[in-house]
DNA sequence: CCCACACATCGACGGATGTCAATATCGATG
DNA sequence: CATCGATATTGACATCCGTCGATGTGTGGG
């Protein structure tokens, strides 16, 4: 190379590239979310999801959710599991009933997220 | 049974559950939305989003894209077709370089859907 | 005490997904 | 035209994911 490293210019180095106006989201932040976003990029858990939040006061037993779809119960019980373990659902067993509760918390920060991308 | 199925009370059918206080997402809407989630539930999808949003001018070419991960570029150039595909990147060829260009209706109506859940 | 019921866990299977090396495409340049 | 550099496509591979049937667990009732 004709010239040593030190004498290139920022033109000269990024030729094609606008520079950045602002700081990207960090990895780590990127992998604490994205197993968020991967729980809800299910269309059975987001309508069930939307399912226990659509009750009224905010809770929803099981059975009333293995209604609402065309699924083995063991599958309701497994998207039900990975809602609960991402913590974008609350669990609580009364009796024989297990009911669910939909986190507004972890809810309401992703969609600030998602919407202040698009600034 | 004892009792003809007209006899049987709301209270009798629902033991256990509450009624629903609105209509829940369809599942069309559902199928729609998921891989719009799916697309976003990668972290260096995430990342790459992000990177595109926070440059100047709102358009990041690829070579700047590449140098911001540890991956080959065949897999960023897959990560970008991704998002492409999805509507959430936009994409114009000037000269040998390709840029891409966060598309925002898409990811404020996401960021609205999402946040709209919790209530 | 045993049974029925509500829900969870396990094991298996097929299909989707992230990654890479190799190769193709396509514009610029000499 | 030959070549180079930027990006996309292909094919292969390992892993992950959604689903089911079978089975386990714990609670309430007779």
């Amino acid at each position: 190379m004709s010239k040593s490293l030190v004498e290139l210019t920022p033109v000269e180095t990024v030729a094609c590239c606008a520079p950045l106006g602002r700081q990207p989201l960090p990895a780590a932040a990127a992998e604490r979310i994205a197993p968020l976003l991967k729980a809800l990029a299910d269309p059975v858990r987001l309508r069930l999801l939307s399912l226990v939040a659509s009750h009224v006061g905010g809770e929803a037993c099981v059975c009333d959710l293995n209604d609402a779809f065309d699924l083995s119960q063991p599958t309701i019980s497994h998207h039900l599991k990975v809602l609960h373990e991402c913590g974008l659902l609350g669990r609580s067993k009364r009796g024989v009933w297990v009911y669910y509760r939909v986190e507004p918390g972890p809810l309401a920060d992703l969609g600030a997220l998602i919407g202040g991308v698009a600034t």
